[in-house]
DNA sequence: GGGGGTCTGCGACTTAAGTCTCGCCGCGGA
DNA sequence: TCCGCGGCGAGACTTAAGTCGCAGACCCCC
């Protein structure tokens, strides 16, 4: 792997080229197909991940096989950071939702990394900082929120301009991939597009999402 | 302040004596009566605060007014570390829920502190590992369990030895609180209690719970 | 020793969410 | 072309959770 690549790595940009040089012999690449396990919740944790195309569900599993998505990691995006700095299991599942290649970068090799360069640290610092922001709101959300509510915020995030002043949807989910991300039933999903459908703020067109309104999907919240 | 005290905090615990007596000039002290509030969700952060006695509840409001308590502070434990670095808002409000003793550190030396010494970056970091656990088991009970696994769960967690061999708990909750660190409403509680009573798991005397069998409050998980 | 506020115990009721069961559509592979 | 499968729409039903109202118990404080 070349040196500039590592430097796409967020938590190393700022390193001179003699470490990333030493870095890189700890970095491995992995390659996975489209619904692929990486690894799974509660085993001993091997390694950190760093997405370089592709993207990575990392969600938990209910004993009667029901999911909940804590989040989905796309280019750029790191995870199974946490097993670095408390050497216990993986806290979550790992699944790939489409083709993906990743780095790995193990364990003890990062820990010492970041154990010799404070930096390195910081960059960490900050993105656990916004970690923990994140899943704030997801509790939040969890107790406060309801069903039709949280879709029409996960909506509000995926949506994106499209060229022409209006609005598209980053990516098309299914509704069951939808479902869990939401932490609900794959019907519901269904009425709440319906709900939300009937107060402007999005359209079904065969089967697709299109956002009407996005002042409208706020009123949901 | 003593610097045998700030040994107290965990981040701090070794550091040598030059540094802490640097790092005391930073350190202010708060005391709070019970109920009062510390400082509230989105406005600008201060500083991150150790509790020395008492215990500070860490929670969200709804715009109707319900609250989720995300966590509540004992001696030891800190809070509000999240915005030393990432500079943003309060992440939540902050309230005594009796006599309090804290001390703050201000955001701005806190994060120089980080910066220079990077035992202190690594202590943070594991911290920070343990709260994300903490927060995907939230996420995880507040989507797969049902109202009377959580209470249970709180209950097995609030369960300590008492000296002869039975289980008591640490301490005295209110059914408002534990609904509020529990995620639904009062009656709720009073319900859950009934069914982990027919179950043989706990015991309802005048009012206080006693638990029976602390395997048959696993079994209800 | 009273009295007010807080906490609790119910029961009846409403509502949101989850479940079950279809039938249909659309697409891709055989 | 036809089948099969995954995804979707929809209705009927069940169930968990939340809401409301009120009464009694408790406790602390005057």
């Amino acid at each position: 792997m070349l040196p500039e690549q590592l430097k796409a790595i967020p938590y190393f940009q700022y390193l001179d080229a003699r470490t990333l040089d030493r870095i890189r012999t700890s970095v491995f690449e992995v390659r996975l197909q489209k619904g692929q396990i990486l690894f799974t919740e509660g085993e001993p944790a091997q390694a950190m991940y760093v997405v370089r195309s592709g993207q990575v569900k990392i969600f938990k599993l209910s004993p009667d096989g029901r999911e909940q998505v804590l989040r989905i990691a796309g280019p750029g995006d790191c995870f199974n950071e946490v097993p670095i700095f408390d050497g216990g299991p993986n806290p979550a599942n790992a699944q790939a939702v489409e083709a993906v290649a990743l780095w790995g970068i193990r364990r003890a090799d990062m820990r010492r990394l970041v154990e010799e360069h404070p930096a390195i640290a910081i960059g960490f610092l900050k993105a656990f900082a916004g970690k923990l922001r994140y899943f704030t709101r997801k509790v939040e959300d969890l107790s406060f929120r309801s069903v039709t509510s949280r879709v029409a915020k996960l909506l509000l995030e995926m949506a994106e301009d499209d060229g022409k002043g209006g609005l598209r949807l980053k990516q098309q989910f299914t509704q069951q991939e939808m479902a869990s991300v939401v932490g609900t039933a794959r019907e519901m999903i269904g009425r709440a597009f319906k709900a939300l459908e009937k107060e402007g703020a999005i359209r079904l067109d065969r089967h697709r999402v299109v956002i009407v309104s996005r002042a409208a999907l706020a009123r949901m919240l």
